[in-house]
Order: structure tokens, then sequence, then C-alpha cells
DNA sequence: TTGATACATCAAAATATTTTGATGTATAAT
DNA sequence: ATTATACATCAAAATATTTTGATGTATCAA
């Protein structure tokens, strides 16, 4: 798992943003912030597919932005809490970045 | 310009995402951190081509993250702090999900 | 007014992502 | 044992994004 951001790679943030860009995955995210969720759960406040929706499962979860815990027959989803502070302070870095006029080839 | 993250719809979210979601677009992002600049020096430090550059650019700039400012032969552009507040805001309120454990279907 | 520079735009090709429907695997209920 | 449920995986098709090279437009310098 993702410790600190500092050593977050381009590639990672990368990745992570990759599974925020669709709507779907949007979406699926909007309902693991009710807690744990499982794909049939999602299947009913969706209308998407099963393997669509195991597909867009896939990429958030090796992005590592959400977490699965299995039970019995079904998995449960949920939001890894530690992934989104990082992307935060990512997000942060950013912020804080200068506001210099430049001239060009300078 | 987006005002209230509230407001921020998901397709916009989608958007913003979408223009994180690219490596070069990072490295783009990046040197906007040391304040403007101009196509020609993202084509010196980056080693694109200037029509790759003019896509990602657009990207960016459709999305809302970045501004441009023309100045004679050459525009240069800026990361918009405000667009980047509002993720951030986003990305809170996503941390601020319930961590209810829940078994399926209920 | 001619030529060079800075950048945008375009269409075609290359590449990547997403969707679909079928099949596979594990668990559990009968 | 057999069947049903929950989900994963796969390959092919559909779709979307990115790259390339050419061309276009505006500004500036000589």
């Amino acid at each position: 798992m993702l410790k600190d951001i500092s050593k977050v790679k381009k590639e990672n943030i990368s990745k992570l943003m990759v599974s925020f860009s669709d709507p779907f995955r949007l979406e699926i995210i909007d309902l693991m912030m009710d807690g744990e969720v499982c794909v049939c759960d999602i299947m009913k406040l969706t209308n998407l597919s099963q393997s669509r929706i195991s597909y867009h499962i896939k990429i958030l979860k090796e992005a590592g932005l959400i977490s699965d815990r299995q039970e019995g027959r079904w998995v449960y989803y949920s939001l890894n809490k530690e992934v989104l502070f990082l992307i935060k302070e990512w997000i942060t870095s950013l912020t804080d970045f200068s506001s210099n006029k430049k001239r060009c080839c300078e």
C-alpha cells in the first residue's frame, strides 16, 4: 500500500486518476461512500451488467483505490481512506505552486 | 468557471480526472508548478512534439485546469488554483464516507 | 512584403479502453 | 451429488484516445 505521497510515482498518480476518470467508476465510488458494497448491490443500483462492473472494479482495485473482503459467496468492496488522503496531499502540493509570470525561454 | 464543488457535475469531475490521467499531462502540470510556461518551454523540457503538446494542452484547458494568456507570439499557460481547490474539496467529501460494514442486499 | 517563429488544427493511423456475451470457479443451499 | 448464486476472466467487437505529419493563422523582425 502507498505510504507517502512524496514516494508516489507519477505512474501511480496517473493510474489513480485513470481510475477516477470514468463516469461509471465515479458512480461506483459514490455508492461506496455509504459503506461496503458487493457487486450485486452495484448491479441493482446502476443497471450495469455484472461483467462490466467486475471490469471497473478491477481498475479501481489495481489503482489501489478500493479493497475487498470476501464473506462466503459475496465480495464486499470499500474505499481506501489512506489512498484518498494521499491523493489529497498530492493535489495540495499542486496548489502550492508559484504564480510567477515569466518571459518565454528565459 | 466552476464556483462550488457541490455544483460540479460528475461529468466535470470525470473530465478533470481524465485531464490528470495521462503521464505526459502530469509532466506538463509539473512544469506549470514553477509558474507560467509556453509551449516552447514544454518542448525544450520534455522532447514532445509541438502538436502533441498542443493536443494535451487542449485537454487540460477544456477540463478547466489551466488558463492561458497571450503575449505577442507566445501563449503562457498556468494552473487554475481555484479548480485545484475544488478538486481537493471533492476528494475530501470522499474521505468523509462511512465505513459501515454491510450484509449483501440489505 | 518576405521570411521566420509560436502555436493551433486537422485527418489518418496507431494505440488503448470499454463493452459484450460466454465460460470458469468457488461457495452454498437442497 | 446437483443446482443456484456471486463474482472473475476471457476473447472479440465497439469505441475512444493519442500520435503523427501536414497545413493554417497570427505575430513579429528584417
